[in-house]
DNA sequence: AAAGTGACGCATT
DNA sequence: TAATGCGCCACTT
């Protein structure tokens, strides 16, 4: 986590709420820099502090990470579960219960 | 310093 | 409706 950007993407994720979810567009748009949702897809894969809450962040269709830092997306989905976040199917959340919403 | 990478997202087929 | 293409951007080599 060297630059700006990266203290501004944690900064956003460690806010997400336990039992929502935020896509990476929605940080990406939240940060000032729309066209930056792969960069924060980036930056949160090399993070492995568990303080950040990244398994609360999903794309847009609600997919969730199939490789993520520990253990895959089973143990994203895992955390999201115990959150009593709710799933459409195996790897896709049910966004309308828990995506936050843009405003 | 230039080129490669990918936890994205939109437009186009 | 599913596939593909491609621009974008921070980060690594």
């Amino acid at each position: 986590m060297r630059g700006d950007f990266s203290k501004k993407v944690y900064q956003v994720v460690r806010k997400i709420p336990k039992g929502r979810v935020m896509t990476y567009g929605q940080i990406a748009r939240q940060l000032g820099k729309p066209q930056a949702a792969r960069a924060v897809g980036n930056i949160l894969h090399q993070n492995t502090s568990l303080e950040i809450p990244c398994h609360r962040v999903v794309n847009k269709k609600g997919k969730i990470a199939l490789r993520f830092a520990f253990g895959g997306g089973k143990e994203q989905k895992r955390k999201l579960l115990i959150e009593g976040i709710k799933f459409k199917d195996k790897i896709h959340v049910d966004l309308e219960k828990s995506l936050i919403s843009d405003n």
